[in-house]
DNA sequence: ATCATATTTAGCTAAACAGCTAAATATGAT
DNA sequence: ATCATATTTAGCTGTTTAGCTAAATATGAT
């Protein structure tokens, strides 16, 4: 039982629950982009993606500095995904989550990164809230 | 995507989830019972029955002095639930509830509120641990 | 080797929360 | 009407937790 609630637990915030949702529509995500999508520090988004990854629902992957978070493959959990995708999806939230998604990762990351710490130079690069 | 969270949060909390696994295997159980298998307060078991009335996953009904709760009936979480029984039904704790209710639903409630107040007068009466 | 930088870890603070006790409410029995 | 009692509500307390800043770690570039 341990398990299962340490994983309600991990889905049981807000900004959690955004980013496994986001994790459904995109295959993988980087810690920076996360950390764009919930306009939250990147320590938080870091320790967010560090639980998410702890429960056996995240998978990461190191690339150079960056590092890629996916949804575990092949786990029991796909039933639990599916339901919380069906019932999420029609919400404001998730709606404006996924338009801003699709204009995050149309950016490069390193540009994503370059922005998040002010340095918006080149007003194409920026992104709108 | 609120409703999701709010029920998410609900079932968060390892109280709350023995409850919602006992109403899997027991129709229905009264307030009292839940105190008992819970070993906890009345005051503490009812708020737990409450949150968990209001995020929609249980039904109330009064009969005399004694509360009744039930699954509600009809919901759309019932993937979730099942999710939730064949994560847990295998653990030990879930096992040890199960034992627990048995004994808990043999006894008239009268005489199990009796005994929770410590009146302990009939020997017979009394559940072990 | 040194510097820049993406991420993580450590330590802090304020808010959320689960337990308790005591008081309030509601219902059946006398 | 009064009393007993099952449940709920209110108020308190200690613990957990999500955010932050600052420091540490790890990796690519010069």
């Amino acid at each position: 039982m341990d398990n299962t609630l340490t994983l309600l637990k991990a889905l049981s915030d807000r900004n959690r629950l955004r980013i496994v949702l986001a994790l459904t529509q995109y295959e993988e995500l980087c810690a920076c982009q996360i950390t764009e999508l919930l306009q939250v520090r990147g320590a938080t988004a870091s320790r967010h993606l560090s639980q998410l990854t702890g429960c056996g629902l995240l998978q990461d992957r190191k690339e150079g500095r960056w590092v890629w978070f996916r949804l575990l493959e092949a786990n029991r959990h796909q039933p639990l995904l599916h339901w919380l995708h069906s019932n999420t999806a029609a919400s404001a939230e998730y709606r404006h989550d996924k338009q801003r998604l699709k204009q995050i990762t149309a950016m490069d990351p390193a540009a994503l990164c370059r922005q998040q710490r002010g340095e918006t130079c080149c007003p194409s690069e920026s992104l709108p809230l």
